[in-house]
RNA sequence: GGCCAGGUAGCUCAGUUGGUAGAGCAGCGGACUGAAAAUCCGCGUGUCGGUGGUUCGAUUCCGCCCCUGGCCA
């Protein structure tokens, strides 16, 4: 696991050429298809060479989730391990990771209905109303989502709603459990953070000058995708969606996509900051691939 | 060269009837259970262009200088 731009895939790439590896995508925005350039997708060379599963595996009109995301990347993992051979999971949506190491409660889907009631209740009332509302039903849950934080409040009252249960008592009493597989955790964190924001920028341009807005034209043409789908919320897409909307210019979109890009960077090294038990190594220090293939020779015998 | 408008945080700017200053963005730290590339929470980082004067006290008022932009020569 790595942020965004870190060097992850070129890694699993060289990982996978020492090792019975196969690769498992752990990436929100990888599973779209049709999201290719700005997602910084591997491109058809690499995939030829080393498979990725998990990838193009959605239309962006969809919805992917960590639920999803966990029963999918078990099937996975037991398909490889069935072949003889060894996952290597490799991503950044560090909620999956977790997810799929710590496991996840039993909990309804998202019910796009009863998100769509809350979202005009919290138009009208505001959401620190239903914060106050879901205080009285589920006050542990209230207790540790912020009142403006819309996000969590409407998912801990869809739960409520559409099982009556609360969420606390759900995730509390559900949780599935662990397979017993043996995770070995390994973290891409470049030591230096200006060293990362170079690199995202690098990356940024060159996705503009490989079609970047071509793509998400190409990509609104389809009917049923929206400016609100979670596929168009991702880092780069939504900031550029402004500048085909014209509401701003392409420079300022440019500059917004490297902003929310260094932030994701940002929060997914906060994550990252939890991984104690993970072998952690700086991907732009020289020597770093070796210290990989050392370690994993060691730990797999 | 003259006139005018500016010079305050990394950027864009507000403000101080004289008591050493604050917003947005950026940045940094944190939270995170089916949207997570999402959604939130917290933190102001400063010779207030320089210098002299007035004053108990100047970023604020005055003089001079420097810089930027505009207009006139």
């Amino acid at each position: 696991m790595g942020p965004t731009a870190s060097g992850k895939t070129e890694c699993a790439v060289s990982l996978c050429k020492r090792f019975p590896f196969d690769v498992i995508s752990v990436d929100s925005a990888l599973v779209y298809r049709g999201m290719d350039i700005g997602t910084a997708k591997p491109g058809p060379d690499v995939l030829s060479r080393v498979p990725h599963r998990l990838i193009d595996i959605r239309d962006p009109e969809e919805s992917y989730s960590a639920g999803d995301f966990v029963r999918d990347a078990i099937r996975e993992i037991r398909s490889i391990h069935g072949a003889g051979r060894i996952p290597l999971l490799v991503g950044g949506t560090m909620l999956y990771f977790r997810a799929l190491t710590e496991g996840i409660a039993e909990l309804p889907q998202a019910e796009p209905l009863l998100r769509r009631e809350l979202e005009e209740e919290a138009s009208v009332r505001g959401w620190p109303a239903l914060h106050a509302e879901l205080a009285e039903h589920d006050p542990e849950a209230a207790a540790r989502i912020e009142v403006n934080d819309r996000q969590r409040i409407q998912r801990a009252l869809e739960v409520l709603r559409a099982t009556g249960s609360t969420l606390s008592s759900l995730t509390r009493t559900t949780r599935p459990p662990l397979p017993d597989w043996r995770f070995l955790k390994l973290v891409l964190n470049p030591v230096r953070r200006a060293d990362l924001h170079a690199r995202i920028e690098r990356r940024l341009r060159q996705m503009v000058i490989e079609g970047f807005c071509e793509e998400l034209e190409a990509l609104m043409q389809r009917p049923g995708l929206k400016r609100e789908s979670a596929s168009m919320r991702s880092v780069g897409y939504r900031q550029y969606l402004g500048y085909l909307a014209g509401e701003y210019s392409e420079e300022e979109a440019f500059r917004r996509a490297l902003y929310a890009t260094r932030q994701l960077a940002k929060r997914q090294i906060t994550w990252l900051r939890r991984e104690k038990s993970a072998f952690t190594v700086d991907p732009l220090e020289d020597g770093s691939i070796e210290s990989i293939y050392e370690y994993l020779a060691v730990e797999l015998g």
